[in-house]
DNA sequence: GTTAAAGTTGACCGTTCGGTCAATTCAGGT
DNA sequence: ACCTGAATTGACCGAACGGTCAACTTTAAC
Protein backbone atom coordinates (compact mmCIF):
# COMPACT_ATOMS: atom_id res chain seq x y z
CA UNK A 1 0.00 0.00 0.00
CA UNK A 2 2.47 2.19 1.27
CA UNK A 3 4.94 3.24 -1.97
CA UNK A 4 8.66 2.01 -1.61
CA UNK A 5 9.95 5.75 -2.42
CA UNK A 6 13.57 5.06 -0.92
CA UNK A 7 14.92 7.90 0.89
CA UNK A 8 16.72 9.22 -2.66
CA UNK A 9 18.84 6.51 -2.46
CA UNK A 10 17.80 2.38 -2.50
CA UNK A 11 21.11 0.21 -2.36
CA UNK A 12 20.36 -3.00 -2.38
CA UNK A 13 22.71 -3.56 0.54
CA UNK A 14 20.47 -6.09 2.05
CA UNK A 15 22.31 -9.14 2.77
CA UNK A 16 20.08 -11.76 3.45
CA UNK A 17 17.11 -11.03 2.90
CA UNK A 18 14.96 -13.87 4.85
CA UNK A 19 11.40 -12.44 2.37
CA UNK A 20 12.10 -13.70 -1.09
CA UNK A 21 10.05 -11.22 -2.36
CA UNK A 22 12.20 -8.43 -1.18
CA UNK A 23 14.28 -8.92 -4.25
CA UNK A 24 11.70 -8.98 -6.68
CA UNK A 25 10.50 -5.30 -5.93
CA UNK A 26 14.51 -4.46 -6.43
CA UNK A 27 14.65 -5.68 -9.22
CA UNK A 28 11.91 -4.10 -10.97
CA UNK A 29 13.26 -0.98 -9.56
CA UNK A 30 16.37 -1.31 -11.26
CA UNK A 31 14.68 -2.69 -14.97
CA UNK A 32 12.80 1.03 -14.21
CA UNK A 33 16.37 2.63 -14.09
CA UNK A 34 18.19 1.03 -16.73
CA UNK A 35 15.06 2.17 -19.22
CA UNK A 36 15.27 5.46 -17.78
CA UNK A 37 18.80 5.51 -18.30
CA UNK A 38 18.29 4.89 -21.85
CA UNK A 39 15.59 7.50 -22.55
CA UNK A 40 16.83 10.31 -20.27
CA UNK A 41 20.26 9.31 -22.74
CA UNK A 42 18.49 10.29 -25.69
CA UNK A 43 16.09 12.72 -24.70
CA UNK A 44 17.26 14.95 -21.88
CA UNK A 45 15.22 15.38 -18.60
CA UNK A 46 12.39 17.84 -20.15
CA UNK A 47 12.34 15.68 -23.50
CA UNK A 48 11.58 12.44 -21.70
CA UNK A 49 8.48 11.21 -21.56
CA UNK A 50 7.59 8.57 -18.16
CA UNK A 51 5.08 7.06 -20.47
CA UNK A 52 8.10 6.11 -22.58
CA UNK A 53 10.04 4.89 -19.85
CA UNK A 54 7.22 2.87 -18.65
CA UNK A 55 7.27 1.23 -22.25
CA UNK A 56 10.66 0.91 -22.61
CA UNK A 57 10.07 -1.11 -19.24
CA UNK A 58 7.57 -3.12 -19.93
CA UNK A 59 5.05 -1.72 -17.37
CA UNK A 60 2.00 0.69 -16.94
CA UNK A 61 3.12 4.49 -16.67
CA UNK A 62 0.78 4.32 -13.08
CA UNK A 63 3.86 1.52 -11.78
CA UNK A 64 7.01 3.74 -12.86
CA UNK A 65 5.62 6.24 -10.25
CA UNK A 66 4.49 3.40 -7.58
CA UNK A 67 8.39 3.14 -7.28
CA UNK A 68 9.64 6.41 -7.67
CA UNK A 69 7.77 9.18 -6.20
CA UNK A 70 8.03 11.68 -9.09
CA UNK A 71 9.63 11.85 -12.70
CA UNK A 72 12.50 14.68 -11.34
CA UNK A 73 12.74 12.22 -8.34
CA UNK A 74 13.82 9.22 -10.90
CA UNK A 75 16.07 10.99 -13.07
CA UNK A 76 17.91 12.39 -9.59
CA UNK A 77 19.03 8.83 -9.06
CA UNK A 78 19.91 7.95 -12.49
CA UNK A 79 22.08 11.06 -13.12
CA UNK A 80 23.39 10.41 -9.74
CA UNK A 81 24.28 6.54 -10.69
CA UNK A 82 25.87 8.33 -14.08
CA UNK A 83 27.91 10.26 -11.98
CA UNK A 84 29.28 7.79 -9.81
CA UNK A 85 30.22 5.44 -12.49
CA UNK A 86 31.73 8.55 -14.14
CA UNK A 87 33.45 9.01 -10.68
CA UNK A 88 34.26 5.63 -10.32
CA UNK A 89 36.34 5.20 -13.49
CA UNK A 90 38.36 8.41 -12.92
CA UNK A 91 39.28 5.93 -10.12
CA UNK A 92 43.02 6.72 -9.59
CA UNK A 93 45.41 7.57 -12.24
CA UNK A 94 48.25 5.29 -10.85
CA UNK A 95 50.72 8.43 -9.56
CA UNK A 96 53.82 6.41 -8.99
CA UNK A 97 55.25 3.65 -11.48
CA UNK A 98 56.04 5.48 -15.20
CA UNK A 99 53.66 7.94 -16.60
CA UNK A 100 53.22 6.54 -19.77
CA UNK A 101 51.46 3.14 -18.50
CA UNK A 102 49.21 5.01 -16.24
CA UNK A 103 47.63 7.32 -18.40
CA UNK A 104 47.88 4.04 -21.51
CA UNK A 105 45.16 2.60 -18.57
CA UNK A 106 43.56 5.15 -17.81
CA UNK A 107 42.67 6.06 -20.92
CA UNK A 108 41.85 2.60 -21.62
CA UNK A 109 39.31 2.30 -18.72
CA UNK A 110 37.84 5.35 -19.86
CA UNK A 111 37.39 3.66 -23.36
CA UNK A 112 35.90 0.59 -21.80
CA UNK A 113 33.45 2.98 -20.13
CA UNK A 114 32.13 4.52 -22.91
CA UNK A 115 31.90 0.87 -24.72
CA UNK A 116 30.19 -0.98 -21.85
CA UNK A 117 27.90 2.23 -20.56
CA UNK A 118 27.42 4.51 -23.97
CA UNK A 119 23.97 5.52 -22.36
CA UNK A 120 25.61 6.49 -18.92
CA UNK A 121 27.93 8.67 -21.16
CA UNK A 122 25.28 10.44 -23.12
CA UNK A 123 22.94 11.07 -19.89
CA UNK A 124 26.26 13.00 -18.68
CA UNK A 125 26.76 14.81 -21.76
CA UNK A 126 23.31 15.91 -21.97
CA UNK A 127 23.29 17.15 -18.39
CA UNK A 128 26.34 19.21 -18.87
CA UNK A 129 25.23 20.80 -22.36
CA UNK A 130 21.99 21.86 -20.52
CA UNK A 131 24.55 23.87 -18.38
CA UNK A 132 24.52 20.70 -15.52
CA UNK A 133 21.83 21.98 -13.52
CA UNK A 134 21.82 18.63 -10.68
CA UNK A 135 25.12 17.63 -11.05
CA UNK A 136 26.97 21.57 -11.22
CA UNK A 137 28.05 21.06 -7.60
CA UNK A 138 29.60 18.21 -8.00
CA UNK A 139 31.64 18.96 -10.86
CA UNK A 140 32.59 22.56 -8.83
CA UNK A 141 33.79 20.05 -5.87
CA UNK A 142 34.47 16.75 -5.86
CA UNK A 143 35.61 16.59 -9.56
CA UNK A 144 37.69 19.57 -9.15
CA UNK A 145 38.87 18.35 -6.02
CA UNK A 146 40.06 15.26 -7.95
CA UNK A 147 41.23 17.47 -11.13
CA UNK A 148 43.61 19.57 -8.38
CA UNK A 149 45.01 16.39 -6.75
CA UNK A 150 46.16 14.48 -9.98
CA UNK A 151 47.05 17.72 -11.79
CA UNK A 152 49.76 17.79 -9.17
CA UNK A 153 51.39 14.72 -10.32
CA UNK A 154 51.69 15.86 -13.74
CA UNK A 155 53.66 18.93 -12.72
CA UNK A 156 55.92 16.38 -11.34
CA UNK A 157 56.01 14.43 -14.28
CA UNK A 158 56.54 17.80 -16.01
CA UNK A 159 59.47 18.45 -13.82
CA UNK A 160 61.10 15.38 -14.35
CA UNK A 161 60.60 15.87 -18.12
CA UNK A 162 58.05 12.51 -18.20
CA UNK A 163 55.45 14.69 -19.94
CA UNK A 164 55.00 17.96 -22.03
CA UNK A 165 54.18 21.06 -20.43
CA UNK A 166 50.04 20.99 -20.67
CA UNK A 167 47.85 22.52 -18.06
CA UNK A 168 46.68 19.47 -16.40
CA UNK A 169 43.41 20.30 -16.10
CA UNK A 170 43.40 20.87 -20.06
CA UNK A 171 44.96 17.56 -20.57
CA UNK A 172 42.24 15.78 -18.65
CA UNK A 173 39.43 18.03 -21.04
CA UNK A 174 41.51 16.05 -23.85
CA UNK A 175 41.68 13.02 -22.94
CA UNK A 176 37.39 12.61 -21.14
CA UNK A 177 36.48 14.58 -24.89
CA UNK A 178 38.34 11.73 -27.03
CA UNK A 179 37.62 8.74 -25.29
CA UNK A 180 33.33 9.87 -24.70
CA UNK A 181 33.31 10.85 -27.89
CA UNK A 182 33.12 7.22 -29.12
CA UNK A 183 30.24 7.06 -26.84
CA UNK A 184 28.19 10.27 -27.51
CA UNK A 185 28.43 11.01 -31.00
CA UNK A 186 28.06 7.04 -32.19
CA UNK A 187 25.70 7.69 -34.65
CA UNK A 188 28.28 9.84 -36.37
CA UNK A 189 30.66 7.96 -36.31
CA UNK A 190 28.57 5.29 -37.13
CA UNK A 191 27.60 7.07 -40.25
CA UNK A 192 30.86 8.23 -41.42
CA UNK A 193 32.37 4.90 -40.93
CA UNK A 194 29.50 2.89 -41.98
CA UNK A 195 30.47 0.07 -39.63
CA UNK A 196 27.99 -2.86 -38.96
CA UNK A 197 28.96 -3.97 -36.15
CA UNK A 198 29.90 -0.26 -34.36
CA UNK A 199 30.54 -1.70 -30.67
CA UNK A 200 33.57 -4.67 -32.24
CA UNK A 201 34.36 -2.28 -35.45
CA UNK A 202 35.03 1.04 -33.68
CA UNK A 203 36.01 0.13 -30.39
CA UNK A 204 38.80 -2.27 -31.67
CA UNK A 205 40.37 -0.14 -33.62
CA UNK A 206 39.58 3.21 -31.45
CA UNK A 207 41.29 1.68 -28.52
CA UNK A 208 45.17 1.26 -29.99
CA UNK A 209 44.88 4.88 -32.23
CA UNK A 210 43.25 7.08 -29.96
CA UNK A 211 45.96 5.75 -26.74
CA UNK A 212 48.66 6.07 -29.04
CA UNK A 213 47.97 9.73 -30.32
CA UNK A 214 47.02 10.64 -26.59
CA UNK A 215 50.28 9.78 -24.99
CA UNK A 216 52.26 10.65 -27.63
CA UNK A 217 50.54 13.94 -27.72
CA UNK A 218 50.92 14.60 -24.01
CA UNK A 219 54.81 13.95 -24.51
CA UNK A 220 54.56 10.79 -22.17
CA UNK A 221 58.06 8.97 -21.79
CA UNK A 222 58.70 6.07 -20.15
CA UNK A 223 59.87 6.89 -16.04
CA UNK A 224 63.32 4.91 -17.39
CA UNK A 225 64.66 5.45 -13.78
CA UNK A 226 62.29 4.00 -11.77
CA UNK A 227 61.46 1.02 -14.28
CA UNK A 228 65.38 -0.14 -13.92
CA UNK A 229 64.93 -0.35 -9.98
CA UNK A 230 61.87 -2.51 -9.80
CA UNK A 231 63.75 -4.86 -12.53
CA UNK B 1 -2.77 38.36 -44.13
CA UNK B 2 -0.78 35.01 -45.27
CA UNK B 3 1.61 33.85 -43.77
CA UNK B 4 5.74 33.94 -44.94
CA UNK B 5 6.38 30.56 -44.46
CA UNK B 6 9.15 30.90 -46.88
CA UNK B 7 9.17 26.95 -48.57
CA UNK B 8 11.28 25.90 -46.07
CA UNK B 9 14.25 28.20 -46.57
CA UNK B 10 13.96 31.47 -46.86
CA UNK B 11 17.04 33.07 -47.51
CA UNK B 12 17.82 37.00 -47.99
CA UNK B 13 18.57 36.87 -51.19
CA UNK B 14 16.77 40.10 -52.07
CA UNK B 15 19.45 42.63 -53.24
CA UNK B 16 17.67 45.65 -53.48
CA UNK B 17 13.67 45.30 -52.14
CA UNK B 18 12.01 48.61 -52.93
CA UNK B 19 10.03 48.03 -50.00
CA UNK B 20 11.92 48.98 -46.32
CA UNK B 21 9.71 46.69 -44.71
CA UNK B 22 10.37 43.56 -46.17
CA UNK B 23 13.64 43.83 -44.57
CA UNK B 24 11.76 44.05 -40.61
CA UNK B 25 10.43 40.52 -40.87
CA UNK B 26 13.71 39.17 -42.18
CA UNK B 27 15.48 40.57 -38.85
CA UNK B 28 13.02 39.54 -37.15
CA UNK B 29 13.07 35.95 -38.99
CA UNK B 30 16.51 36.05 -37.89
CA UNK B 31 15.86 37.03 -33.96
CA UNK B 32 13.41 33.97 -33.68
CA UNK B 33 16.04 31.58 -35.32
CA UNK B 34 18.82 32.50 -33.07
CA UNK B 35 16.66 32.71 -29.71
CA UNK B 36 15.49 29.06 -31.43
CA UNK B 37 19.28 28.00 -31.80
CA UNK B 38 19.49 28.87 -28.19
CA UNK B 39 16.36 27.04 -26.37
CA UNK B 40 17.24 24.02 -28.98
CA UNK B 41 20.78 23.56 -27.79
CA UNK B 42 20.10 23.75 -24.38
CA UNK B 43 16.51 21.37 -24.29
CA UNK B 44 16.59 19.62 -27.75
CA UNK B 45 13.55 19.30 -29.75
CA UNK B 46 11.32 17.50 -27.33
CA UNK B 47 12.15 19.23 -24.68
CA UNK B 48 12.54 22.98 -26.28
CA UNK B 49 9.02 24.31 -25.36
CA UNK B 50 7.44 27.36 -28.25
CA UNK B 51 6.73 29.41 -25.43
CA UNK B 52 10.38 29.52 -24.25
CA UNK B 53 11.56 30.46 -27.44
CA UNK B 54 8.93 33.13 -27.69
CA UNK B 55 10.23 34.86 -24.39
CA UNK B 56 13.46 34.88 -25.39
CA UNK B 57 13.11 36.21 -28.80
CA UNK B 58 10.75 38.92 -26.46
CA UNK B 59 7.91 38.41 -28.47
CA UNK B 60 4.26 36.33 -27.92
CA UNK B 61 4.20 32.76 -28.71
CA UNK B 62 1.74 33.17 -32.06
CA UNK B 63 4.18 35.63 -33.11
CA UNK B 64 6.44 32.54 -33.58
CA UNK B 65 4.00 30.47 -35.52
CA UNK B 66 3.27 33.17 -37.68
CA UNK B 67 6.79 33.36 -39.07
CA UNK B 68 7.45 29.30 -38.74
CA UNK B 69 4.47 27.31 -39.71
CA UNK B 70 5.66 24.99 -36.94
CA UNK B 71 7.96 23.25 -34.09
CA UNK B 72 8.90 20.75 -36.08
CA UNK B 73 9.62 23.09 -39.16
CA UNK B 74 11.37 25.54 -37.13
CA UNK B 75 13.67 23.25 -35.43
CA UNK B 76 14.68 22.03 -39.16
CA UNK B 77 15.96 25.28 -40.67
CA UNK B 78 17.78 25.69 -37.50
CA UNK B 79 19.81 22.58 -37.40
CA UNK B 80 20.52 23.17 -40.93
CA UNK B 81 21.43 25.85 -40.65
CA UNK B 82 24.00 24.81 -37.85
CA UNK B 83 24.69 22.04 -40.18
CA UNK B 84 25.95 24.21 -42.74
CA UNK B 85 28.35 26.15 -40.31
CA UNK B 86 29.47 22.98 -39.55
CA UNK B 87 30.27 21.61 -42.85
CA UNK B 88 31.76 25.61 -43.93
CA UNK B 89 33.61 25.37 -41.08
CA UNK B 90 35.32 21.80 -42.32
CA UNK B 91 36.29 23.63 -45.11
CA UNK B 92 39.28 22.53 -46.86
CA UNK B 93 42.44 21.59 -44.99
CA UNK B 94 44.87 22.37 -47.42
CA UNK B 95 46.01 18.94 -49.08
CA UNK B 96 49.15 20.92 -50.85
CA UNK B 97 51.39 22.89 -48.66
CA UNK B 98 53.34 21.17 -45.24
CA UNK B 99 50.34 18.76 -43.22
CA UNK B 100 51.69 20.26 -39.54
CA UNK B 101 50.75 23.99 -40.82
CA UNK B 102 47.34 22.35 -42.52
CA UNK B 103 46.10 20.54 -39.24
CA UNK B 104 47.44 23.59 -37.01
CA UNK B 105 44.43 26.08 -39.29
CA UNK B 106 42.17 23.55 -39.04
CA UNK B 107 42.44 22.67 -35.37
CA UNK B 108 42.74 26.33 -34.65
CA UNK B 109 39.42 26.99 -37.02
CA UNK B 110 37.01 24.44 -35.07
CA UNK B 111 38.07 25.73 -32.15
CA UNK B 112 37.43 29.55 -33.11
CA UNK B 113 34.22 27.86 -34.20
CA UNK B 114 33.68 26.51 -30.79
CA UNK B 115 34.32 30.17 -29.34
CA UNK B 116 32.17 32.08 -31.47
CA UNK B 117 29.00 29.64 -31.83
CA UNK B 118 28.92 27.69 -29.04
CA UNK B 119 25.15 27.31 -29.09
CA UNK B 120 25.46 26.04 -32.76
CA UNK B 121 28.18 23.39 -31.47
CA UNK B 122 25.65 22.49 -28.53
CA UNK B 123 22.64 21.92 -30.67
CA UNK B 124 24.82 19.96 -33.14
CA UNK B 125 25.77 17.44 -30.52
CA UNK B 126 22.44 16.74 -28.84
CA UNK B 127 21.24 16.39 -32.10
CA UNK B 128 23.70 13.71 -32.65
CA UNK B 129 23.48 12.08 -29.33
CA UNK B 130 19.79 11.92 -29.85
CA UNK B 131 20.65 9.53 -33.05
CA UNK B 132 20.84 12.08 -35.93
CA UNK B 133 16.97 11.62 -36.35
CA UNK B 134 17.49 14.71 -38.66
CA UNK B 135 20.88 15.17 -39.99
CA UNK B 136 21.47 11.87 -40.10
CA UNK B 137 21.52 11.13 -44.20
CA UNK B 138 23.73 14.12 -44.44
CA UNK B 139 26.37 12.44 -42.04
CA UNK B 140 26.60 9.47 -44.00
CA UNK B 141 26.25 11.46 -47.29
CA UNK B 142 28.03 14.64 -47.46
CA UNK B 143 30.44 14.28 -44.39
CA UNK B 144 30.98 10.39 -44.73
CA UNK B 145 32.38 11.89 -48.56
CA UNK B 146 34.57 14.60 -46.99
CA UNK B 147 36.10 12.37 -44.81
CA UNK B 148 36.50 9.82 -47.49
CA UNK B 149 38.46 12.41 -49.53
CA UNK B 150 40.45 14.38 -46.71
CA UNK B 151 41.32 10.40 -45.74
CA UNK B 152 43.22 9.93 -48.86
CA UNK B 153 45.40 13.22 -48.56
CA UNK B 154 45.95 11.98 -45.14
CA UNK B 155 46.92 8.29 -46.61
CA UNK B 156 49.85 10.33 -48.67
CA UNK B 157 51.09 12.18 -45.83
CA UNK B 158 51.29 9.57 -44.16
CA UNK B 159 53.60 7.40 -47.12
CA UNK B 160 55.41 9.93 -47.27
CA UNK B 161 56.43 9.66 -43.09
CA UNK B 162 55.12 12.93 -42.51
CA UNK B 163 51.78 11.48 -40.40
CA UNK B 164 51.63 9.03 -38.04
CA UNK B 165 49.82 6.29 -39.48
CA UNK B 166 46.54 6.67 -37.86
CA UNK B 167 43.04 5.40 -39.18
CA UNK B 168 42.35 9.44 -40.62
CA UNK B 169 38.58 8.87 -39.75
CA UNK B 170 39.68 8.46 -36.64
CA UNK B 171 42.01 11.38 -36.57
CA UNK B 172 38.99 13.35 -37.37
CA UNK B 173 37.14 12.03 -34.67
CA UNK B 174 39.86 13.09 -32.17
CA UNK B 175 40.45 16.35 -33.32
CA UNK B 176 35.83 17.12 -33.82
CA UNK B 177 36.08 15.40 -29.91
CA UNK B 178 38.94 17.92 -28.59
CA UNK B 179 37.67 20.86 -29.85
CA UNK B 180 33.87 20.66 -29.46
CA UNK B 181 34.30 19.72 -26.21
CA UNK B 182 34.92 23.57 -25.34
CA UNK B 183 31.67 24.20 -26.11
CA UNK B 184 29.50 21.77 -25.46
CA UNK B 185 30.83 20.72 -21.84
CA UNK B 186 31.55 24.33 -21.31
CA UNK B 187 29.64 23.64 -17.65
CA UNK B 188 31.72 21.24 -17.01
CA UNK B 189 34.99 23.21 -17.78
CA UNK B 190 33.97 26.30 -16.11
CA UNK B 191 33.23 24.32 -12.68
CA UNK B 192 36.37 22.49 -12.86
CA UNK B 193 38.74 25.36 -13.40
CA UNK B 194 37.12 28.05 -11.77
CA UNK B 195 37.49 30.41 -15.34
CA UNK B 196 35.65 33.98 -13.67
CA UNK B 197 35.75 34.94 -17.97
CA UNK B 198 35.48 31.57 -19.82
CA UNK B 199 35.39 33.25 -22.92
CA UNK B 200 38.40 34.96 -22.51
CA UNK B 201 40.87 32.42 -19.85
CA UNK B 202 40.00 29.20 -21.48
CA UNK B 203 40.09 29.38 -25.25
CA UNK B 204 43.39 31.21 -24.92
CA UNK B 205 44.94 28.50 -22.73
CA UNK B 206 43.19 25.83 -25.29
CA UNK B 207 44.22 26.83 -28.36
CA UNK B 208 47.80 26.56 -27.92
CA UNK B 209 47.96 23.73 -25.74
CA UNK B 210 45.31 21.91 -27.60
CA UNK B 211 47.27 22.64 -31.37
CA UNK B 212 50.17 21.46 -29.72
CA UNK B 213 49.10 18.06 -28.62
CA UNK B 214 46.81 16.71 -31.41
CA UNK B 215 50.02 17.93 -33.98
CA UNK B 216 52.35 15.85 -31.79
CA UNK B 217 49.87 12.97 -31.20
CA UNK B 218 49.21 12.56 -35.00
CA UNK B 219 52.67 12.87 -35.52
CA UNK B 220 52.90 15.85 -37.66
CA UNK B 221 56.07 16.74 -39.16
CA UNK B 222 56.78 19.89 -41.27
CA UNK B 223 56.91 19.01 -45.22
CA UNK B 224 60.41 20.07 -45.23
CA UNK B 225 60.91 19.40 -49.10
CA UNK B 226 58.24 21.28 -50.08
CA UNK B 227 59.28 24.52 -47.98
CA UNK B 228 62.60 24.05 -49.25
CA UNK B 229 60.79 24.79 -52.91
CA UNK B 230 59.21 27.97 -51.81
CA UNK B 231 62.23 29.33 -50.13
C1' DG C 1 -7.60 59.67 -46.90
C1' DT C 2 -8.44 55.17 -48.61
C1' DT C 3 -7.23 50.63 -49.38
C1' DA C 4 -5.00 46.18 -49.00
C1' DA C 5 -1.59 43.51 -47.47
C1' DA C 6 1.60 42.42 -43.65
C1' DG C 7 2.26 41.94 -39.03
C1' DT C 8 0.66 41.38 -34.11
C1' DT C 9 -1.84 39.55 -30.31
C1' DG C 10 -4.46 37.04 -26.68
C1' DA C 11 -8.06 33.93 -26.41
C1' DC C 12 -9.02 29.51 -27.41
C1' DC C 13 -8.96 24.27 -28.94
C1' DG C 14 -7.72 19.41 -28.78
C1' DT C 15 -4.02 16.65 -27.12
C1' DT C 16 -0.62 15.06 -24.11
C1' DC C 17 1.84 15.61 -20.09
C1' DG C 18 3.05 14.29 -14.96
C1' DG C 19 0.84 12.62 -11.24
C1' DT C 20 -3.14 10.56 -8.24
C1' DC C 21 -6.20 7.10 -6.86
C1' DA C 22 -9.50 3.46 -6.03
C1' DA C 23 -10.05 -1.05 -7.28
C1' DT C 24 -7.95 -5.32 -7.82
C1' DT C 25 -4.60 -9.03 -7.71
C1' DC C 26 -0.81 -11.34 -5.63
C1' DA C 27 2.13 -13.56 -2.07
C1' DG C 28 3.48 -15.08 2.54
C1' DG C 29 2.29 -15.95 7.48
C1' DT C 30 -0.61 -18.32 10.55
C1' DA D 1 -9.09 -20.87 4.64
C1' DC D 2 -8.12 -16.36 6.12
C1' DC D 3 -5.78 -12.10 6.70
C1' DT D 4 -2.53 -8.35 5.58
C1' DG D 5 0.50 -5.56 3.26
C1' DA D 6 2.86 -5.19 -1.23
C1' DA D 7 2.26 -4.75 -5.98
C1' DT D 8 -0.40 -3.78 -10.26
C1' DT D 9 -3.45 -1.41 -13.21
C1' DG D 10 -6.47 1.69 -15.96
C1' DA D 11 -9.27 5.49 -15.29
C1' DC D 12 -8.97 9.99 -14.25
C1' DC D 13 -7.36 15.04 -13.04
C1' DG D 14 -5.47 19.69 -13.70
C1' DA D 15 -1.74 21.84 -16.06
C1' DA D 16 0.91 22.67 -19.94
C1' DC D 17 1.68 21.68 -24.57
C1' DG D 18 1.60 22.83 -29.96
C1' DG D 19 -1.15 24.99 -32.94
C1' DT D 20 -5.31 27.95 -34.78
C1' DC D 21 -7.90 31.95 -35.33
C1' DA D 22 -10.42 36.22 -35.44
C1' DA D 23 -9.83 40.74 -34.16
C1' DC D 24 -6.80 44.38 -34.33
C1' DT D 25 -2.73 47.58 -35.61
C1' DT D 26 0.79 49.02 -38.59
C1' DT D 27 2.83 49.95 -42.97
C1' DA D 28 3.30 51.15 -47.78
C1' DA D 29 1.06 52.33 -52.28
C1' DC D 30 -1.97 55.25 -54.70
Amino acid sequence: MEAPHANEFSRLDRIGTTTSNQGVGERKREKILRAATVVFSRKGYDGARVEAIAQKAGIPKGNVLYYFKSKKALYRIVIKQVLSLWLEALGNVAEEGNPEEAIRQYVNRKLALSRNHPEASRLFAIEVISGAPIIGDHLSGELRRWVEEKGRAFRKWQEDGLMAKIDPAHAFFMIWAVTQTYADFEAQIQAVTGAKDYDQEIYSDAAGEVVDVLVRGLGLKRDQGCSLQSA
